[in-house]
DNA sequence: CTGTTAGCGCTTTCAT
DNA sequence: ATGAAAGCGCTAACAG
């Protein structure tokens, strides 16, 4: 399976020089080699560059970590998602780090593939290493981790949390999120303005967690444009292509089956078009289709699907400003960032055909 | 844009206990509790009970990071990738993930962007706040951080690193890699073996880093196969879609166009599949398209996309095992882990249509 | 098996 | 503007 080769030498292993290696060679005190790095404005030009110059030849740089120790601060914050392959998660996590960056905080990232006890294991290891602040990502439609009482565990120890999206079991809190809701009024509308009258919604358990705004977004949007909701156009599945593909045949199989569908999100609705071509129709002349999420296989289809962009870098990069403010003013209130959706159209939508038209 | 809500509280801000405090409660020394911890062998039944009773009473859970500044690891390993995004870096990260977790590391992840000025200063971050190891993901075609010097400083530094991939710059020490030659030769192999006569290859630069085994693979089938390496057959381009669909255009518009190509990357490969489809040609009835890395992407193509699937996940995790491997035995020789690529068939490979066959 | 005694590298009052 | 001294929470000889 891997075939190993030898291949070169070893480390020398020079441990790195300390602060007392560079105060000694400065001939200053260590108090002062501490702040020419933390705080130069209270040191002298003339301290400085000695210090800077025996730092340099020494090749020290201040060991964040030890420091840390007196400070109560490791400039860390921990991750928590499912899974970082996750194209929505690895977007986010990538905004974390961004977001981190820019103050100097590193971020470490757990996978827990939603497992219970891994999140709380994982969740000790991070605050044993010292995490100063935690960003959880849904979704805990399970009571375990996004159970208040563990969240208030972790607020009793001072440690703050920003979570991800919308969660079930707890309500306060600071968190960020996507308007799916209003992102899918808009998907919906977009469908209605183009003359379709039967929508069908192709919903993952469209009731719990995530599918929640979408499930209130198409129904809202059915209201404001004065249609019916027919619950004969709406079908639960599993999130995934294959759900999707068995939730469109059951919708297609109807004496009155919908001239579009919205999905709960992307997958689903590839599984939807893989049926609709199996029951020998075009999309979107004989069907429309509206994803969820645009992950980057959207623009992959044939065509083109069209579908409701959340903006995971955004959210996961705005999770870690509300994180490190969070950490500068711990009296800060808690609050809740909303950003927007932007409906994508791109090539799975169109006018329904003549007898689909009423 | 955002819309920010208040909503409810703060948090109580009790700082968690120390070992004094268990050492305290049980009525034990500090050693003995962190020997509880650490080494239970150590100490006896009833010692044990008293120190692991006062330690739930108040909570308390030992402090990696603190034992750090005594033991010098800090359970923390450093892996500094393009970016995370990326579905490869994504796979390979998880697989970081996992392999660490198994002997409780948990890994700092940092993306970026291949910008040599933002990799030595992360890589000085996470040298700061103590990381144990330092895992390199490619493409470091630049001297930057690839340069040997670098690497000589990490090492002199007694912090082992592992690298992913092939590089430029640096060849000697520890590294695990995809057996691109071996998967290039599959995938040629494969078109020969269907009938094709006359093989295309649309490389990104491959002359350069990661591209060198397909490139290496590609001439050696036709080798083994006793064809010719006709150059008109090969262009270079972008790694992107667009860059597959202009190198296709030019091979398209060849007296005598190839009956099948290779590309470079998968992305290059829908690039081509554009192209092949705005000339009218049917894929892969008229053109055979292989692609490489097996992006989630490839399974979503119409016809899905035959590639060569890498194993990120396993290169990943086989990344952390000799991260461990080095920090529990410094003494281990540098070795190269090779990890067999794998030629999925799909449904862009058919044999060649009539008026191609030779 | 358990306790004593020093630190790890850095920050931080408190002086000067 | 700088230094002295104490200590963050834990581990690690070294004794006993």
């Amino acid at each position: 399976m891997a075939d190993i080769k030898k291949a070169g030498g070893k480390a020398p292993q020079t441990s790195a020089s300390t602060i007392y290696d560079v105060s000694r060679l400065a001939g200053v005190s260590t108090s002062t080699v501490s702040r020419s790095f933390s705080r130069p404005d209270l040191i002298s030009k003339a301290t400085k560059e000695k210090v800077f110059a025996a730092a340099k030849s020494l090749n020290y740089r201040p060991s964040t970590f030890a420091g840390s120790l007196t400070t109560k601060r490791t400039f860390l914050i921990g991750l928590l998602t499912t899974d970082i392959q996750n194209p929505f998660v690895a977007a986010l996590a990538r905004g974390v780090q961004d977001g981190a960056a820019e103050q100097r905080y590193l971020s470490i990232i757990c996978s827990t593939d939603g497992d219970a006890t891994r999140e709380l294991d994982l969740l000790e290891e991070m605050l044993a290493r010292g995490v100063d602040g935690f960003i959880l990502t849904p979704p805990y439609d399970t009571p375990s981790l996004g159970s208040a009482e563990n969240l208030a565990a972790l607020n009793s120890r001072g440690v703050p949390v920003v979570r991800i999206g919308r969660w079930k079991y707890v309500t306060d809190g600071t968190y960020v999120t996507s308007c799916t809701q209003e992102g899918e009024v808009d998907a919906v509308s977009h469908l209605i303005s183009l003359g379709h009258r039967r929508i069908g919604f192709l919903g993952g358990y469209y009731s719990r967690g995530v599918g929640l705004g979408r499930w209130q977004g198409y129904q809202e949007a059915l209201e404001i444009h004065g249609l019916n909701l027919d619950m004969s156009l709406v079908t639960e599945s599993e999130t995934t292509r294959a759900g999707g593909y068995g939730a469109m045949q059951r919708l297609l199989a109807l004496a009155e089956p919908p001239s579009a569908v919205v999905a709960i999100n992307d997958l689903v609705a590839v599984g939807a078009m893989d049926a609709s071509k199996e029951r020998g129709l075009t999309v979107p002349a004989d069907l429309s289709i509206i994803g969820f999420d645009d992950i980057p296989v959207a623009s992959f289809t044939t065509p083109p699907l069209t579908t409701v962009a959340q903006r995971p870098y955004d959210i996961g990069h705005t999770a870690a400003e509300l994180i490190l403010s969070k950490l500068k003013n711990p009296d800060t209130l808690a609050q809740m960032v909303r950003l927007s959706c932007q409906l994508v159209v791109r090539g799975t939508t169109a006018p329904p055909s003549k007898h689909d038209d009423k």
